[in-house]
DNA sequence: CCCTCCATCTTAACAGTGCTCAGATTGGTG
DNA sequence: CACCAATCTGAGCACTGTTAAGATGGAGGG
């Protein structure tokens, strides 16, 4: 779905050999991205991503002032794909009602780490950063679509849209939204994280669904008993601190 | 409240120029608390931590199998020190509704991460590393409490006893831990990796209150209006990815 | 057409990293 | 006391992010 296509402009093929590459930066962007997806947020070097493209390490710099700043502008563009992609979910004709909307924005951010944790987990951990700042030279934000809204802001939408159909009362709207981002980030970063495993897109989207209406209407409210639920990886049990010979 | 108290036995002081440390482990855990906490999760190096204890690099790897293996010692550890900060909060004696005693775990857990959000991320997110599971040869998990509880299992017993006393629908049990957890969980994240910001402690308690209780009764029954919110440190608008020169 | 300009990329190098291995140093045990 | 096994040291390897100075070649003006 991506990886190819290196040279939007220009002849030739793989760009190997050309000196003028075309689009490094997104070339870079694009390995760094595939390098995560394969080796997890940090099991990857610069070195190893410029290699990729067929370009030698210090040509990243023309690009991006710090290894960290290519992760930022990494996280940048998956967080916009992001939204793009819980809006799909959202305008999906499928069923209009506001609620299910709203559980189908849920589910499109929870599926999204489920699917690539790795990149998920870059996505929101690169703001941490020490040098996630002030390291950058120009705010220049290019290779972002610009109109990508950030997942909060969809999620924002949708809630107005849920006030506006006489779904929530005004008086609880303030703060809502993050009431709701918070539920759906927590699964989220469970499941990118390992915290917690649950088998198959099916349960993860059944798991989101219940999360999200708890919210809204509580868990004191629940009709419906629910199905397998998550296993918990536990840390304690599952993760050990070795010490060798 | 950590940090000093390097030799529990023999005589001496510091322990430096002593060849034989006496808790090497404990205190290169000490010091890569204290550096994750000073550089960030990833700010600080395996030979850094030696040398602050007064030790080779080489020692280290006579404790931990490999850098990755601190971590994950150093993770478990946090986690438990987190289990014991939640169950301490459940158990005071200020109130004993249940539902106050659930907000109370969540705020521990919550105020954890805004107090200590690297060393927050590094515990909840070293599980999720590539060497993070099969990198050691011997399981003996020494070195952390085997009775500190993880968090998980402090919010488990705080969900039955909300059951045992008639506040929670035995119907919505099953599962009712991992949506509270989803829900804290979400919130401590997004705060740790400066997703959003609250100003104070404060904020933040009533933010999780908030968060819990919404879990629990639901947006839609709320009754109380509520205060300043949380502010989005929008990445699209804080974050820039720079090009140099 | 050529020629200059300058963004783009390269080669070379530096300090610092995780990790290994052969050997020095010890506290405890027979 | 002598030994042993645990502990720590020192040197060294392959690799990392980053910088500096020089090569390359496409774009635009003459």
């Amino acid at each position: 779905m991506e990886g190819m296509g290196e040279d939007t402009m220009k002849g030739k093929s793989t760009g190997r050999g050309r000196y003028h590459h075309g689009d490094l930066r997104g070339a870079l962007l694009d390995a760094a991205e595939a390098l995560v997806r394969e080796r997890g947020v940090d099991g990857w070097s610069l070195r190893e991503a410029s290699a990729r493209v067929g370009v030698s390490p210090s040509a990243a710099y023309h690009h991006f002032s710090s290894r960290d700043a290519l992760v930022g502008a990494l996280s940048l563009r998956v967080l916009g794909q992001l939204g793009e992609r819980m809006g799909r979910a959202a305008d999906l004709p499928a069923e209009a009602d506001p609620h299910r909307r709203l559980v189908a924005v849920g589910q499109a951010y929870v599926r999204a780490a489920l699917e690539d944790p790795a990149v998920t987990r870059l996505a929101f951990g690169a703001g941490a950063s020490p040098a996630g700042r002030g390291s950058g030279v120009e705010p220049r934000e290019s290779g972002v679509d610009p109109l990508a809204p950030h997942p909060h802001r969809v999620l924002d939408a949708e809630l107005d849209l849920l006030v506006k159909s006489g779904h929530l009362a005004p008086a609880a709207r303030t703060g809502a939204d993050f009431v709701v981002w918070t539920a759906m980030h927590g699964l989220a970063a469970l499941l990118a994280d390992g915290l917690i495993a649950v088998d198959g897109p099916e349960a993860a989207d059944r798991q989101t669904e219940r999360t999200v209406r708890a919210t809204l209407t509580g868990l004191h409210h629940e009709a419906t008993p629910s199905e397998p639920w998550p296993t918990p990886h536990s840390a304690h049990t599952t993760r050990t601190a070795d010490a060798p010979s």
